[in-house]
RNA sequence: CGGAGUGUCGUAUACCGGUAGUACGUAUGCUUUGGGAGCAUAUUGACUGGGUUCGAUUCCCAGCACUCCGACCA
């Protein structure tokens, strides 16, 4: 993509009212932009982050063998008084219908409409296990939306959701789930800093697990075992005494997290209600066992830029990166054009500053973007024998040729 | 939801009970091109409503919005 395309442009400051790293860097980057507390738009270059991490879920979320779905954000009332949320659930956001008087609610997560689904579906216990996901915008209505694109009103999550005969056979998927939670982490650059946490269960059930990415944004605080690398959330430390549930280690590590993932055990909590059940082999009804999973999309991108940034601006990881390459053309246009091109057909994302601005402009903009790999060409690159290649993360750059520089792309 | 703070060109800010200024941006022209460049000209603004006052962007009240702290957070 040219850079002259965009229609967004960077600021030099952030708006006054922001004061979320999050916030402030991906306003003047011109990743998103705020509609109103806690609702954000993304923007060209934010967007192609979003879909970045979308895409790694849902890989993530295919190999679990669940399918993809999209369920409608406008639910009905019967379904969340079935469940006795409508009432229970105090940050749903409910409304009627100015014509018919009917009553509404937005969704803020799905068991209401998933359950009542599968009913149509699941009839027998051949019919199961089975595991069902979406990635869609959810709506809370939150008393407070704060930290930027961290808590809002609004904002994309994966919810996905199994289905099962026994509680047997959830552990075993849960435990799956789980594994694929941490490569959803590391693929985004996150997982060295995000730990399994045990955690409450909130309205669901008694206990849950959480993912947790040590921030100082965070909202959370977390007690880290360093010896088997899972961590408690302090709502529950005084029921487990303070010690790690797993190896009774009692040298735990205080730190501030963000919630990046929370994944239940919810048994027959909503099957029940909706009445999912399925016949066993001797034709007995059985309630289906059910677990739930969530990512927030929004937050992960949050949390990438709350630990990826120095003062320049951002430095995105390499698989969530809205570009693999910033190529900065310094007025030697048929070159660049040149270069361009060849690496559009090398499958390399490319964003080129082919835009009539100030070197230092151009560099200052790159810092702030945050693409992994920055190419100058310019006259002095050109004379040195090719092109000048510097990595956001790094300080030193290199003058290589586009083959040279091809070749390091694809390790 | 309790508490606090803030609302001035697109952005960041200044001053002020009596003609609202600066920088960046934007537009035009010329010069410039390795770290947000220079000159010139132009461009755009007091959240809404009420009150006090001869006069309010300024003071008071209410509303709205945003931010922060706390509570809440499936």
């Amino acid at each position: 993509m040219k850079q002259s395309q965009l229609f967004t442009r960077t600021k030099k400051e952030a708006p006054s009212d922001e004061v979320s790293v999050n916030a402030q860097l991906l306003i003047r980057a011109g990743f998103v932009d705020k509609l109103m507390a806690g609702t954000y738009t993304f923007l060209p270059l934010g967007l192609r982050v979003f879909r970045k991490i979308e895409n790694i879920i849902r890989e993530e979320m295919n190999g679990l063998g669940a399918s993809e779905i999209l369920m409608p954000s406008l639910n009905p009332k019967e379904n969340w008084e079935k469940s006795g949320r409508w009432d229970s659930l105090d940050n749903l956001f409910k409304f009627t219908s100015f014509y018919s008087k009917n009553e509404y609610a937005l969704g803020a997560t799905h068991e209401e409409t998933v359950s009542p689904l599968m009913k149509k579906f699941v009839f027998s216990y051949k019919d199961l296990p089975t595991a069902t996901f979406q990635i869609q915008n959810k709506f809370r209505d939150e008393k407070r939306a704060k930290s930027g694109i961290l808590r809002g009103r609004e904002f994309f999550m994966k919810d996905l959701y199994s289905f099962h005969t026994s509680a047997e056979d959830l552990d075993a998927y849960y435990e799956k789930a789980t594994a694929a939670y941490k490569r959803v982490f590391e693929r985004s650059g996150i997982g060295e800093k995000t730990y399994y946490t045990y955690a409450s269960g909130g309205s669901f059930s008694k206990y849950s697990h959480e993912f947790q990415t040590v921030s100082e944004a965070g909202e959370d605080n977390i007690y880290i075992c360093d010896k088997c690398l899972i961590a408690i959330n302090d709502e529950i430390i005084e029921d487990l005494k303070h010690t790690c549930p797993e190896c009774e280690n009692k040298e735990l590590r205080k730190e501030k997290a963000i919630e990046t993932g929370n994944i239940f055990k919810l048994m027959t909590k909503f099957s029940a209600p909706f009445e999912l059940t399925y016949k066993d082999q001797d034709g007995k009804e059985n309630d289906v066992i059910m677990g739930c999973y969530g990512i927030g999309l929004n937050r992960l991108m949050g949390t990438v830029v709350e630990l990826f940034h120095d003062e320049k601006g951002i430095i995105w990881p390499e698989n969530i990166a809205p570009f693999s390459v910033h190529l900065i053309n310094l007025g030697e246009n048929e070159e660049a054009e040149k270069i361009y091109a060849k690496l559009l057909e090398n499958g390399i994302e490319v964003l080129m500053d082919d835009r009539e601005a100030s070197a230092g402009e151009k560099f200052a903009d790159s810092d702030l973007i945050g693409i992994p790999t920055r190419v100058v060409i310019s006259k002095k690159s050109l004379a040195a024998g090719g092109i000048e290649v510097k990595k956001r993360n790094e300080k030193e750059n290199k003058i290589m040729t586009v083959e040279e520089l091809l070749q390091t792309l694809k390790k």
